[in-house]
DNA sequence: GTGAAAGCGCTAACAA
DNA sequence: TTGTTAGCGCTTTCAC
């Protein structure tokens, strides 16, 4: 890869120099003290533990060099593993932020999911600064990481196919725009349909859209099926009923709500682009004494930890977070052990909760 | 619903490739790179690289070489750099449930902190299971990290002494026993103090400990400084009035509350030994109907994220998870780079942030 | 079926 | 000031 990087940067991971590192280290056990207690050579040794080479030394050989590996508790060194053998188990995850509440199940099943392959998991959080991004993924990639796992929110992200061809990569949790690249994120089609269909059914026609911000991946794209299920349930979309946050937060989600109210309060109902935006609503309708669910209804986004716990508890489209973790784990593992193998998208099928936060539309019937 | 797309690219059809890893990785720029087109030894160029040894090679040189470097974008490899130094820039975290939201705050202060020196993190969820747990210890141990962050919550730790001997070791968010072991965590007495404080000032005087569990660290310390604290204040421990959850949940918390209720409504407050907890408190009473704060005040313990937001808003004694996590980075990294130097322990200032879950006893006087 | 030897990319003792 | 050499722990031809 070709990052021009004219600022003067240290060539040195380990920055300026400073005390000698600790040398009271454990006396790690080698695959020298193996080779050498079961009286063989390292090379047989080294055949004797790994299944797919095992088959070339004799057997009771083989049960000499476990019997001793197991003794000593000898556990190979995936660091020198790793030079010889130009990978290292490791994958990286560039994430915006690990403390948005959206994350942390993710990154837990892609952590599962990778350990029970060997494989473990290196976080980047760059808080959306590009600068920091760069120079995370060029720690990454010097740190000679075998897979990336992509999670920024923004929707531009140019130097995406540059990425991809550098190293084995999948997104998660965002649509790409223009690239056919692996993907696992939940199926928002479906999810916002729930939202609508939901809404539409307690007798909510008016249904305005506080979208996570235009600038996120899953901001426009989520407009977007917001708007072919309000045709397709023939319901009118006022341009008035619509608007973005800046970005998907509680903030803004309350500005953008708030920017809502000020044009029209002719609504009785509201789909966010994320809990965040949602929570941000809830804020915005009370600083105009209108209560949740009685006056407006509010539809969140993801199911995150505490969807119960607000006031009132939010109904929201419930992403199987875990699961997407869980998936993309196998998606890397699968691209990086089978370069060859066909890139595969994956999506998660979402599922409404319905809380307290919507109720049936004041003098409407349920259907 | 789940769809598989194939890409461009093209099933490559070489015959019997057994070789699992990706072979088509991308060619690194290497020391040996740099030294060539510099036309030095890697020796001179390593030396050129780094500012531990710059001063050993002439200006001109180190001029030359770091251009070269610069241009071919060059990064050292810390994974060959690992093996020859014994030392890996890593470190490993041990912790229960990277989705216990009091974590993610912590971890980032953690990453942060450790990435400001070159650092990363590599994250194992135990999910309190100890066998896993010594697995993923065996796992970090091989991967030869430098050192590790322990945030298991049980309070016997039998291994913890074995551990240290073996690697450089700090604990956080939990007590010890002995204070010998470098810990980063909040002052529980502080913030127990400001709990009680605010609850007497309040006019609540049967003040309830709903504690965590007395198998967490923390579990026990928090109660014996509410102990201390109610003693301090003169008021009386009524044995009726503390009951345990069986582990820090919201589920147990609720438990745990059920159980004091059955015993007695004769209090005004509690004191919870933690968020979760406090929210499981919230479900105990309301099931009572007994509601916060009229009926009973509620605080909470950690401040985690959304306190603000839950029915009704916690009040709680709020930890510096991110300081915690950026300190706790700091004592790692000193005691690896500083290995002869004495355990340093930290604890941080606890804030108590109040909302609406506690008010002034029916009756009382608020002074 | 097993050992000898080379080398992954880097650093460091020792020479020159 | 610079190059030569050795070696971190492991895997992998290539001989035997």
């Amino acid at each position: 890869m070709s990052f021009v990087d004219t600022s003067e940067r240290s060539v040195d991971s380990k920055g300026d120099s400073r005390v000698a590192p600790s040398r009271v280290r454990r006396t790690q056990v080698t695959l020298h003290d193996v080779a050498k207690l079961a009286e063989v050579d390292t090379s047989t040794a080294s055949r004797a533990l790994r299944s797919s080479t095992r088959h070339l030394v004799r057997p009771d050989t083989v049960a000499r060099v476990v019997a001793v590996a197991a003794e000593l508790n000898y556990r190979v060194n995936p660091v020198a593993k790793g030079l010889k053998e130009q990978r290292t188990m490791t994958i990286g995850m560039i994430l915006p932020d690990l403390a948005n509440p959206l994350f942390p199940p993710i990154v837990r099943g892609i952590e599962d999911g990778l350990r029970k392959k060997g494989y473990v998991l290196i976080l980047a959080n760059t808080d959306r600064d590009s600068a920091l991004e760069k120079e995370l993924l060029d720690v990454l990639l010097s740190r000679q990481i075998d897979g990336l796992i992509l999670a920024t929110a923004e929707l531009d992200y140019p130097q995406l196919e540059e990425i991809m061809e550098t190293v084995p990569t999948i997104l998660v949790n965002r649509a790409t725009k223009d690239f056919l690249v692996p993907t696992v994120s939940s199926d928002d089609y479906q999810g916002i349909g729930q939202a609508v269909q939901h809404l539409y059914d307690l007798g909510h026609r008016r249904i305005a859209h506080v979208g996570g911000s235009e600038k996120a991946s899953t901001g426009t794209l989520r407009y977007q099926h917001y708007l072919s299920w309000m045709h397709r349930l023939g319901l009118e979309v006022d341009p008035d009923l619509v608007v973005f946050a800046d970005w998907v937060t509680q903030d803004f989600g309350e500005k953008a709500c708030s920017q809502l109210l000020a044009k029209t309060h002719d609504f009785t109902a509201i789909i966010a682009g994320s809990d965040l935006v949602a929570l941000g609503c809830y804020a915005a309708l009370r600083k105009h004494n209108l209560s949740v669910p009685e006056d407006v209804s509010v539809v969140g986004y993801n199911g995150i930890i505490f969807c119960n716990e607000f006031s009132p508890p939010l109904t929201s489209v419930h992403v199987p977070k875990y699961d997407i973790g869980l998936s993309a784990a196998s998606l890397i593992i699968e691209a990086i052990e089978n370069p060859g193998a066909p890139a595969v998208s994956v999506l998660l099928p979402t599922t409404l909760q319905v809380r307290s936060s919507t109720k049936s539309v004041a003098g409407a019937q349920k259907i």
